[in-house]
DNA sequence: ATTATAGTTGAACAAATATTCAATTGTCAA
DNA sequence: TTGACAATTGAATATTTGTTCAACTATAAT
């Protein structure tokens, strides 16, 4: 390996390891989307939206008495949530339900919540 | 419920969902806790640093190396990730290598690698 | 048709944050 | 004790991002 092509102010101490972890690292393709995906739960106002979807059903103006937010403010994060996949909706008169997209969010939240309670 | 309390532009539609859902919601303490710890695994640099240690424990100059960063970025970076208690280190003489603080990230990160996977 | 309300949208603004740069600390070897 | 290198740190910069504001669309009621 050679440290020239590295543009940083690095010398290569453990070659092996560095090899040993680029390889193993080579067939994790979706590190990208991870990070996506964690960043948009990373987010007090989104994160609220899903544990109040956890709930029940709601339309964007409970969610913004829920949570003390404009309807605008809502919506430009209901519309994170809708690309990212994790929320859908449907349409009754003037009125927009949302819901969690599936019961696969709605146990990830859960599993995460359950993390940060039993951590110290 | 008044709606002038609330400094916002919506009116309450129903009343009775947003106060069964307030009131399930005030259950949940953990909120901005799990949003503090999704915002810091939704970095790009920092998920794979994570995912480096995962396979092996590292020193600032490989980690650098890796991901084709300088040792002060890695360094700033691996802060965060250590006042999460996300990863620990120990010294060698001038070198400092970094893992995974417990199998508790280690399960976690896993996990979320594989929601990510099955997600279309 | 006109009015009212739910919701969305784009631009502007403000706040948060990742990287760079330069200086500094800590450890080892000569 | 001097020099070299691993690592950390703080300030500055550049970028990202959440909210506000104003204008707009869609649906329902009068």
């Amino acid at each position: 390996m050679d440290k020239e092509k590295f543009l940083n102010d690095c010398d290569v101490i453990h070659a092996d390891i560095v090899e040993l972890v680029a390889k193993q690292m080579s067939t994790v393709l979706d590190l990208h989307n991870l990070s996506e995906f964690y960043k948009i739960l990373g987010d007090k106002t989104r994160i609220s939206i899903i544990c109040a979807l956890d709930k029940h059903e709601m339309c964007v103006c409970d969610l913004g008495i829920l949570l003390g937010m404009t309807k605008s403010a809502i919506s430009h994060q209901l519309r994170v949530l809708r690309q990212a996949n994790l929320v859908k909706n449907r349409r009754d008169g003037k009125v927009i339900f949302y819901s969690l997209a599936d019961d696969h969010v709605k146990r990830l939240f859960e599993i995460g919540l359950e993390h940060v309670q039993e951590a110290e």
